[in-house]
Parts: C-alpha cells; structure tokens; sequence
DNA sequence: CGAACTATTGACGTCGCTCAACTAGTGTGG
DNA sequence: CCACACTAGTTGAGCGACGTCAATAGTTCG
C-alpha cells in the first residue's frame, strides 16, 4: 500500500494539510511490520518498556480487568488508529490491548515519533491531534455509560465507529463490516452480552440500525443520530495549534 | 503562599525533582490570581480561545451537558489541579468547567507553559506526566461507571479523591473535607441524587466511610480499598521520560 | 463429527430510578 | 423578628431496565 494511502495518512490528511515532507517523515515511523492473531495481548497492563504501533489493518481493543475477572473496554481501534501511543511517550501503560481480528501492525520508536515532531511542526501537530481526539473520544465514552441507556449507548457507539472508519476510507453511510462480537460491544457498553443481543433486535425492530453477520446497516441514519445524541463535533473539531 | 508550598508545587515534586529554575519557571506560571464564586462556569465547552488555570484554592469540576439536560462529570479538580490544560494545548475545549466551591486560580497563558517546556526538559516532563496521571483517572472513571456498582463506585470515588488530596497536603488517611454536594456525586457516578443517599447510608452503616456534614471519614480504610477495588497504581506512577 | 464459540430467546430477580413527602438549615426581605 | 423561599438531605412505595440462569441453535474449525 502506498503511503498516500495508508489509512494512518488519510486520517491526518483530513484535518492538516501535509507536505512532501512530512509524507517522507510520516513513512519512516513504518519500521516493521508486524502480524498478530485474533485473542493476542498485544500491549499489557502495568509493564513498562512497551512498543507503540499504528494500525495498518484489523482491529484492537484498549481495556482494564478488574478483580472479579470482569472486563471493561476502554477504546476500540480501527486501521490508522495509534496504539500504545501514550505508554511509549509517557512510559507508562494503564491498559492492556488485545488484537481483535488478525491484523497488521507497523511498529512504531519512541524516538522516530519525537525526532519527526522536531522536523515538522506540522506532523507534530497534525500528532497531537489525534492524541487529543482520542482522549476526546474516552471522555464521550464516559458520558455514555454513566447518562445513556443501553439503545443510546449501542447507537452513539455504532455511529462513532462509522464515522471513524468513513474517515479512513472504510465503510459509508449506509454501513460498515464490523468483526466486533456480541461480547465485545457488552464489555464496551458496561452491559452484558444477553442485553446486548435484546438491544440489537430492538433498534432492528424500530428500524434504526441493524447490525447482523459482522455488518452494520444504517436502517434510518438521521433518526439514529437523533436518538442516540450523537454530536460528531468531538470527533472532527479544527487541528490543534494551527494558526 | 510561598512558591514552595503551593499544591501545584507540592505535587510535581512528589514526582519529579524540581530545581530552583524550575521552581522559578513554574513560578512564572502564575500571572494574575483570579476569584471565582460557586457556580460559576470558568470553562464552556465547544468555546474557542479559552484560558487555563492552576486550582490555588477551592473545588471544580469539569462536565458535558447532555441534550436532554442531564450532566456528566468527569474530573472533580482540587487544588494543584490544571483546569483547561488540554483545551489551551489543543486549542479545543470537549467540556466545561465549573467551580464547585469559592476558588482562586492563577491565570496560565499557553506561550508560558510552551517557553517553559523550551527551558526545562525537566518541567516539560513533570507537567506531561500531570496530563498524563490526568488522562489516567478518566479511564478509569470509565471504568468506575461502566464495570461497578453503585455501592463500589462511590467508595472509589471517595478513596480516589483522599489519595489526591494527601499528595498536596489536604487530608489523610483518616479523611479530608469534602464541599461536593450528593447532587455533584451523582453526576459525578451517574446516579441520582436519591439513591447517592442510600448508598451513603449504607456504606456509613457497613462501617466502610461516613460523609456527612462535608466531612468524610474513612471507618475502615483497607476493608474499603478491598471492597472498591481500589487500585492506587493509576495514580502514582513513575514520572514520564525520565532516564 | 465433535468442540468451542457466537447468537438467540424465555423466566425471573434485583439494582437503581421515579415520584412524592417530609425535615433541617440558611438567607432574604417586609 | 418572623414569614417565606430555597437548597440539601432523608426516607418510603412502586416500577422498569438490565442482570442472571438456563436452554437451544447455528457456525467455524480442527
């Protein structure tokens, strides 16, 4: 896949506008690539000297175990998406990640990322913001699970993830694949994975959204968005820092 | 207050050996003190242009306001606390800020926090990690809400507060002073304002924590860590970037 | 073809919400 | 100085959203 292409650049394309430069710069970050399997923990809670990567292809998941062996699913991660971006520049990871389909990573140094921000303001920048998007997105999440119910909180975060993937060239309105099971969206949504499945047959059956055999279909996109208040304003506010 | 003293001081040093430049930078932080009465809303969310602040006294909290009208917090703020450090670095503010208490808080312009950085590597590193220990606790709200129940969930909340608390010098393991009201903590644990009432009664009458009269007691601090399943690791980590 | 995972559905229990009433403290103005 | 309003806290009765337990299928993969 060429580096214009790579969904990492189609992201950070879409808010700052980046040079010859900054593409070259952008594509040394790419070291090694490398493949992991459905189910393998690839960044652990609690351990030090991790890598960080970016999602070329797949999905991951950012989570905490508790005591009682429950599991709650901080953020999802779709190609383009940082992983571990925080634990390498801050030295610590509060998270585990969990590779949730096969997927394809480039490993990304500590070191590469901080010698780019000094060649190009402008990558740093265009860096920063998708860090505080992603803390933007935590922050939405949070609100979900302490003021919506659980058909508002399976719309808003079905939506997210569509605008997302539509971000990277992935999904469109009308839908999106989606490899996340049952169990998934239950320990993303604070629920379990039996209401899980009674929420999806509702909003099926009030013709808002459907999601079924690993696809989402917006039934009713508008009404949905209504419904679930959803604002996409958090996810695609102006760059930081551009002047 | 002497630079030496101040909650902002007291708690980057818990973490990181701070100079007498450093401490002479960081004094510089401090342009203008200014007083604000409860209720007061200091930050708006999806404003542009925004100030931050350093907490020197008194109690905030920073919240998303739902479209039907209920509120979410998500950090309560204490003294030593930053308030908008994100939304002046970013230039983008996902939340509003409101004092909680009368409070004073020195005014930071974000050229002085970027010369800063510019100046000491070390400072640099000290403020990131406060971001960082920052981003930490909202994951962990997030969990808090989404993977706890009721009874859990405050004596989290109360615990995570007491351990910010002693880190600059209000407070110990005995208790601390406490102005939110049960309003704040149900919005804060997504709750109503009734049943935050009947979990206190039950926690105080477990011989867990007393709050009452704006004072909370810890009856039996390590049966309460236990039950909470309170972790202090998120809060306490190691600095950033220091080799 | 069996094992393991995922989805589906029903019966029933419980945690936390809603509505409502009441108390106590605090401040304000006639 | 009292009347009134306003806020914070307290408690009960009833209900609904969501969880628990259990049974059944369909799918995937070795």
């Amino acid at each position: 896949m060429s580096i214009l292409k790579s969904p990492l650049t189609r992201k950070l394309a879409a808010f700052v506008a980046l040079s010859e430069t900054d593409l070259d710069i952008l594509s040394r970050f790419h070291r090694s690539k490398k493949t992991f399997l459905p189910g393998h923990e690839m960044i652990t809670e609690g351990q030090a000297k991790q890598t960080a990567f970016i999602l070329a292809e797949g999905w991951a998941c950012s989570y905490k175990i508790l005591a009682d062996g429950g599991r709650q699913i901080v953020d999802v991660q779709i190609p383009g998406d940082f992983l571990g971006l925080r634990s390498v520049l801050f030295r610590t990871s509060d998270h585990s990640v969990e590779a949730v389909t096969r997927l394809e990573a480039s490993v990304v140094l500590a070191a590469d990322i901080l010698d780019g921000f000094g060649q190009s303001p402008r990558l740093a920048t265009a860096i920063l913001w998708a860090a505080s998007r992603d803390e933007a997105m935590v922050v939405e999440h949070l609100v979900n699970l302490g003021r919506r119910n659980a058909e508002e909180r399976m719309g808003h975060f079905l939506l997210e993830i569509g605008a997302r993937l539509k971000l990277v060239g992935l999904g469109d309105k009308l839908g999106y694949d989606c490899p996340l099971t049952q169990y998934h969206l239950a320990d993303v949504l604070g629920l379990t994975a039996v209401h899980v499945n009674r929420v999806l047959r509702n909003l099926r059956e009030d013709g808002l959204v459907t999601f079924q055999k690993g696809r989402v279909t917006f039934d009713d996109f508008e009404r949905l968005k209504e419904f679930s208040g959803f604002d996409i304003d958090y996810l695609d506010h102006d760059g930081p820092l551009l002047h």
